[in-house]
DNA sequence: GCTCTTTGTGTCATTTTAACACTTTCAAAT
DNA sequence: ATTTGAAAGTGTTAAAATGACACAAAGAGC
């Protein structure tokens, strides 16, 4: 009987677990998350993207799907943070009865899978799109309150963030394939959270071997034009063969 | 009608959500894992102690349970890895059978939140206690299999712990109160997997004064006896505020 | 051609790292 | 009492990495 039910459920929302995506863009100024705005919401305004998962769909899938379906954009840097499920997340009236009219069972214990991603702000411009907005970017610091637990979820991305981008090169996925070692190099301190020196920054980025210096400068800027550069990928697949895994920032 | 069951349903097992527990000790010489015998099954016999949670019960909560009920041991150190949930998760015939035996639903999606735990080794030794043993501390490196998605699990568990120790002085917890500096420093060669220089090794522990030298040795051993230590909190605590978070492993 | 703005560059003192070998201390065995 | 075995404990040096710091060059716009 229950079997019965469950083979049938290929395309059902399984109601005790979602996703949510924590999606990280740079403006070549500072980090921004992309939000949605709860249309008829009172109280908090500003939530994550996120759903319920399908029942025969992977998480990481699930993640990519919403993100897809925010954004329209696919194959982008991804990654699970972990599992958050506080059963009184839902603590806010406000949260309440926004799920009344989103769920078909709102008052369900849910357990999120919480995912961060980085994408290039120039792919995705929600403001472009549309007048009644229904996703933004806002800078993460600006940031004060979101529904559910997303707040904490937020944190625990940027430290995460934090974490990683002194392990692995996964900053570039922020920036365009041809970028400028003040752009690299303004990104690595609004991740970090702190100033770094410009030579000693640039000297370690290029000691490392990871970005290619390309035959092109910047055009069009009032100032003097800057050397533009590609991500290594090959250089950096040497390195880690080596076993590195430290940036040392 | 559904928000009744729900209401009711404080204590039932919520049948798509699951905690696994990867449980790492250290004997001196390696690292070890618990793993739990799983006394029907045919086919692969290990698997990582867990199980379903309760509706009404953290995440948190339901893996310090599961750690709890198999070894008695509270308060220990305990951290989220992330969640696993491949809905092909049940692809071995014996771990489909296994469930059938244990599951009320066993054809459920499950997804698992997978957590490790470093635990002082002398505090739980399953060999001592009972004949037909049902957990057993194994190597690390000698498993090969393990049920479900459990290997993977494992795998993750490694990696992660290898990150978090070069941040943060978690190792302790695998070692009694007192240790030797050579005992912490074969920890270090065993979870980062390589081998670190001695002298070079207690040079930096020291500078690093994570560590307080007792006013007690080592007695009964065949050999130089050694000074024992203690972690070192405060001043631990002490380094974080300046911002420390590398160890420099 | 003047102004504004950002790019791009080198040195030096200090600190950190990696590599490396021998003496000391105890228990156990003879 | 002496020997043996086994791990503890210790210092130097050369090479590399780090952190601190200031000014000239290049383009756009006026």
């Amino acid at each position: 009987m229950r079997k019965e039910i469950k083979k049938n459920a290929a395309l059902e929302l399984n109601p005790n677990v979602s996703v949510d995506c924590v999606i990280f863009g740079f403006d070549f100024d500072k980090l921004n998350v992309l939000v949605i705005n709860r249309d008829g919401a009172t109280g908090v305004q500003w939530a994550l993207p996120g759903n319920l998962i399908y029942d025969d769909e992977h998480l990481d899938q699930a993640a990519n799907r919403v993100l897809e379906e925010l954004t329209g954009l696919q194959n982008i840097y991804l990654e699970q943070i972990g599992a958050f499920g506080d059963p009184n997340r839902i603590s806010k009236e406000s949260d309440r009865s926004w799920l009344q009219s989103i769920r078909a069972q709102p008052e369900a214990r849910v357990i999120t899978v919480a995912y961060f991603s980085l994408v290039k702000m120039e792919d995705y411009q929600p403001q472009a799109s549309s007048f009644a907005k229904s996703a933004e970017w806002i800078p993460v610091n600006e940031i004060r309150e979101l529904a559910f637990d997303h707040f904490d979820i937020l944190q625990t991305a940027k430290s995460r963030l934090k974490q990683m981008i002194k392990i692995r090169p996964i900053g570039f996925n922020l920036l365009p394939e041809k970028f400028t070692l003040s752009q690299l190099h303004k990104l690595y301190e609004s991740i970090l959270d702190k100033p770094l020196d410009k030579r000693n920054f640039r000297r370690k980025i290029q000691k490392l071997n990871i970005v290619m210096s390309l035959e092109e400068k910047q055009s069009g800027v009032p100032h003097k034009p800057s050397q533009l550069f590609m991500f290594d990928k090959e250089h950096y697949l040497l390195l880690t063969q080596n076993g590195f895994d430290n940036f040392g920032f």
